[in-house]
RNA sequence: GGCCCCGUUGUGUAGUGGCCUAGCACGCCGCCCUCUCAAGGCGGUAGCGCGGGUUCGAAUCCCGUCGGGGCUACCA
């Protein structure tokens, strides 16, 4: 154990360290929201500790109904899992706030009983009008405690006008100091953290109640989230305070703030942003392994020197002390050149498993493959592990192999530019030179072909191949020719060559 | 407007007073290799926001300033 580590600890035993995710179930997440579930799950399975996925869905009119189920199974899709949440369970259960309204009503009126919380008869216009005049004379334009101490006869009066109350927290008079495990100690003022609402006038409980009272009651340890939370850190901390008179909460969590993740110009990443979600990645074939590490690096870094890494790896030596403050700008290309690296990683055979679904997707591969589909993706494989950065482009250079001959045609822009006259007149000589070869294997066809082409015809090598290439494969872009001809078969090979000297 | 956070090449970062004429990676440019595309090898491009201090010496410390972001909701 390092001695930051126990610094990020405190008195707790590594394995004691709770942390939670807890997003909003709003479909298919976004890489920003990926990097916070991914930086708590690396600090909880770094010390041993647990990870709570908490669904926050009080907002309803932002949720969709099958949005949590596509959540799920993204974070299954990145190798997320947690300890207590949803189809887990656990003992502080439900993990799905939605069902835990009643905890939330009780709460609220055990604060409102021990004067914690008041009622805020305040119209929304009265706040407006009074937030505009601070504003202008300079002072925080927060709520300014109008309601704070009011008499029965106000109240009566509010209530016989009709008004319903929200439910406003009386913040406590003193400054609020705290160490940010990422930023070092932050203080906030009590003249600028305003009273704050925790329940809606219609009696629906907000953010600022649930989240800090579900971090009490499953006794989180370290709160980990987006920076633009920092600044309703100090409500929280106050809030806090009175839940523990209240009996409620072991503990005030640690908080750490980690960077915002920038997208085009000066904005946070949103979904309007190319390479915002998490969908993109999986349709073009990213290995969730390889997009982890990349999110990793937004805001963190391994080691001086390196940025590819494991995920075992980013697990032991994940610090969040070692996170960097600053703001990141997500950067597709890294995230490509990362996925590259990973892809070339992995051993073959795993390429080709990987590579399977993918086919499948793409109407080329049988589910299951057959054992000669089989045999054709394993021998397949090698020609295309260090040619691309996604397994959907594996796919696109693959496509000739495994279309059927009826379905197998050219590209119309690479045959325009390869088969030419001359083009169609160097395939028609490779035909010759191919129909004649005894062995149909990479040394015997790549033999006749030069042969043919460099020797007798006097072509350029550079030259020499490309419409033959194209006549092949259908692209100008393919693996190597001999080889692709060799596991394409005399056949095949001999009819497409036919077929495009025409 | 007020408060809080942040400020090293295009991007992500290393750097915690001398090892920095600022390192690494991605990108970009060029060359080599080469049946295409990659991969690989070699080389190049570009940065400490600004101004003052402190110090023999500052990217590193202090002050100021400028810039960006967040919050300032009966959103989260």
């Amino acid at each position: 154990m390092t001695e930051a580590a126990l610094e990020v600890l405190a008195d707790l035993a590594p394995g004691d360290v709770r942390l939670r995710f807890a997003p909003s179930p709003t479909g298919s997440p976004h890489v920003g929201l990926i990097r916070t579930g991914l930086f708590n799950w690396a600090f909880a399975r770094h010390f041993g500790g647990t990870l709570v996925l908490r669904i926050e869905d009080t907002d309803e009119s932002r949720n969709t109904s099958d949005g949590l189920t596509s959540l799920l199974s993204s974070l299954r899709w990145l190798g997320i899992d947690w300890d207590e949440g949803p189809e887990v369970g656990g003992p502080f259960a439900p993990y799905v706030q939605s069902q835990r309204i009643e905890m939330y009503a009780d709460i609220a009126a055990r604060l409102h009983d021990a004067g914690y919380a008041y009622d805020c008869y305040c119209s929304q216009a009265e706040l407006d009008e009074r937030r505009q005049l601070a504003r202008a004379e300079g002072r925080t334009s927060g709520y300014d405690g109008h309601c704070r101490e009011l008499t029965d006869e106000q109240v009566g009066a509010y209530q016989a006008a009709g008004r319903r109350p929200v439910l406003r927290f009386r913040m406590p008079d003193e400054p609020i100091t705290f160490v940010d495990l990422v930023r070092g100690n932050v203080t906030f003022q009590p003249e600028h953290v305003p009273d704050y609402v925790l329940v809606r006038a219609n009696g629906h409980p907000l953010y600022t109640l649930v989240n800090p009272v579900d971090d009490a009651l499953m006794e989180i340890t370290h709160v980990l989230r987006g920076e633009d939370l920092l600044s309703s850190t100090p409500r929280q901390i106050a809030l806090y305070g009175a839940l523990a008179d209240l009996g409620v909460g072991k503990r005030l969590p640690r908080f750490g703030h980690l960077p915002t993740v920038m997208g085009e110009g000066n904005r946070k990443l949103s979904k309007r942003d190319k390479g915002s979600g998490l969908a993109e990645y999986v349709e073009r074939g990213f290995l969730p392994e390889a997009l982890l590490n990349y999110l990793a690096l937004l805001g963190w870094g391994i080691a001086e020197d390196r940025d590819v890494f494991t995920v075992e790896e980013l697990v032991a030596a994940f610090d969040v002390r070692r996170v960097n403050p600053n703001p990141a700008r997500f950067d597709l290309k890294k995230c490509e050149s990362i996925n590259a690296s990973h892809l070339r990683m992995l051993p073959v055979d795993e390429l080709a498993r990987r590579l399977a679904p993918y086919l499948q997707l793409a109407g080329l591969l049988d589910d299951p493959p057959t054992s000669h589909q089989q045999a054709l993706l394993a021998a397949a494989a090698p020609l295309v592990h260090e040619r691309m950065t996604t397994l959907s482009e594996g796919v696109d250079l693959l496509r000739f192999l495994f279309v059927s001959e009826e379905e197998f045609e050219l590209d119309p822009d690479d045959a325009a530019k390869a088969l030419t006259d001359d083009g169609r007149a160097v395939v028609s000589a490779s035909y010759d030179a191919l129909d004649r070869i005894e062995g149909w294997d990479t040394t015997a066809i790549e033999g006749a072909l030069r042969r043919a082409l460099v020797e007798e015809r006097g072509l350029k090598p550079r030259n020499a191949f490309g419409p033959v290439r194209v006549a092949v494969t259908g692209r100008r872009i393919s693996p190597p020719l001999f080889e692709s001809l060799e596991l394409l078969g005399r056949e095949r090979s001999l009819d497409r060559l036919s077929a495009a000297a025409q």
